[in-house]
DNA sequence: AACTATAGGTTAATCGCTTAACTTATTTGC
DNA sequence: GCAAATAAGTTAAGCGATTAACCTATAGTT
């Protein structure tokens, strides 16, 4: 049964404050030794364990970092989150926090993050989430509603915001490096594989898409964007389609690596191959990257190093509330064997 | 600023109390209407948001589930793990209850869920989860202490402990029924692949290997395990290193998908094809399995419906204490295009 | 007219832990 | 021998929200 600091002082016979004293400091000189003796004692006995909510609200420190994220579809999913998230808890752990993730039930992403926000009170720190289906207004309105909160926070995982706030960006988040590397190997006619076609994310994309090829002086075509929704199966059979009627292209560039595996698929089923006929590349360097024949040259986005700085910020955030930065990371080409120089 | 109720209660002209029934109940009719809206106003001008510490510790409920890790590895990085706690979140999401990972620090897996445990009185209930590194005696201990707590708890991950505990079992943790799915198609010179030398796990499944073996009167050769680490690198060298010298193995029975994947490179490499010369099937069926090339056939687990089970029977003990019972989750095998049968 | 409901509150104790401030007895220093 | 230091406590006021129990005024009933 849960007891609590009250019956072991009252069977010890002292106050709960020596209790209290000596349980959170060992080597106090206000305790002791015979008494700290009869404490762990009963402390063992009544099975005593602190209340967390309890001491939280004392102390007006949880020592706990509330996890937002503006969706409801399950969580840890995701293999790109679970590095963000993976990061953080590594570094935040180190530290001594806990994670707290909050059940939502709307269905915007400002709901959302309200929702989550409005019970809240009483955590150390935030970092907010973002995914691509959250709009500019949405992330600003959420951003807003979090300084009010006057608590430290961190964003993630979004375009940089103008506004002076603690934010991780992620530069290959909305960058297309991976399509300049195939452009540099000399490739023209190119493939382009994005996941979906709403959410604020490929939106940035296609524009910095259209600014290379203005830059290259390469015509825009409509027709060679495929949007493989993340997913195995209509990518596999979004580039069959393509490559039954579009034998052209000599490269394909995709947004995941999941896509670029499943383009691959495509591609051998044709007939045709890998880099021989055509080059690809994917993004992230997953596992898929790594395993699929040939080994897929990827563009590493470095997300977990962008969970822990996401942490270390925050947790300077905490020890130094004036702390306000924003901190880039930038990934980087893993070249492997799908991809040729073209000649 | 965080605000309080009490700064409300003050600005409004009442009490603590009024404005605690309102917020927690809108449609009370202890308040009168003109009231709750001068709250309402209130509380958006003080952006107030509700303590969870000091409501949790005031009415004893807190909505909080601990999730005790048996590690200090950082988590979210193992995609078993992600489907158990995706499924975990999923179903306890939609109850309402948050999630809470503890920090911990200590070597050994006992030391780690007592550290959790030590300061996090308070929770509605806790999911115990096991590694393949915990002993069965850290196993027994921390479920000893878990009882102590007076808390609904389940554990998950773990082989079936005669207690009375609350227990997901996930069948196809120490079976080998992936194995036998080879046997019955004819193959009989199989290699197999297993995890880590150590951990409780592996022990369960070497175990079953020879009682299987002893069934089918097929004699032990030491020789036909490896132990790849979960690691692709790992993976691909042994078995390559194996092919190297043995050429007489028909099929591959890997226990987890990258390394069925790893073995399927391996196995390329040498020149042999799958499912041609030698069958090849994996486990969990991850996405590894489904992208490879050929896909591989692959023992789903039903991870997912393990973790939110999990949940179920955790929120089935918290409204009804007296619950006790076991739940099985059994796997199936998938067939893709990686075994033969032998003839 | 007397009685009961109901609306619309308020009071104050409580959850379990922390901590500043106070107390008292015993050592230590010089 | 006396002041100062130290050891070993205790007291009590919070932290912020909840809630049982109580209160008063008005409306409705018979």
């Amino acid at each position: 049964m849960g007891s609590s600091l009250k019956e072991i002082a009252e069977r010890v016979g002292t106050s709960t404050a020596s209790v209290s004293i000596y349980l959170n400091n060992r080597d106090t000189k206000r305790v002791s030794s015979a008494m700290k003796k009869k404490i762990d004692v009963a402390a063992k006995e009544l099975n005593y364990r602190k209340n967390i909510f309890a001491s939280s609200l004392s102390k007006s420190e949880s020592k706990v970092i509330g996890i937002l994220i503006p969706s409801n579809i399950p969580l840890f999913k995701n293999g790109y989150t679970n590095s963000l998230l993976s990061g953080i808890q590594s570094s935040l752990a180190l530290k001594g926090y806990s994670l707290l993730f909050f059940p939502s039930s709307a269905s915007s992403s400002k709901e959302n993050v309200q929702e989550q926000l409005q019970n809240s009170a009483g955590c150390d720190g935030y970092i907010l989430f973002s995914t691509g289906f959250c709009t500019m207004e949405h992330i600003l309105w959420n951003i807003r509603e979090l300084e009010n909160t006057g608590k430290p926070f961190v964003t993630l995982n979004i375009p940089r915001v103008s506004k002076e706030v603690n934010q991780i960006i992620i530069e290959d988040l909305t960058s297309l490096r991976s399509l300049e590397y195939l452009l540099d190997a000399g490739h023209e006619k190119i493939l382009l594989i994005l996941g979906r076609t709403n959410g604020e994310h490929m939106q940035f994309i296609l524009t910095e898409y259209r600014k290379i090829l203005k830059q290259r002086k390469i015509p825009f075509d409509n027709r060679r964007i495929i949007y493989g929704n993340y997913s195995h199966k209509d990518t596999f059979l979004k580039v069959s389609n393509f490559l039954a009627v579009h034998r052209d292209i000599s490269a394909i560039c995709a947004m995941s690596d999941l896509m670029a595996s499943s383009s691959l698929a495509a591609v051998k089923a044709t007939g045709l191959t890998v880099p021989g006929d055509i080059s690809i590349i994917g993004r992230n360097n997953s596992l898929y990257s790594e395993l699929s024949d040939p080994p897929l040259s990827t563009l590493e986005m470095k997300i977990e190093d962008a969970g822990r700085s996401a942490a270390d910020l925050l947790f300077e955030q905490i020890t130094n509330p004036a702390t306000c930065r924003k901190i880039f990371i930038s990934g980087e080409i893993i070249e492997r064997q799908s991809v040729n120089e073209k000649s």
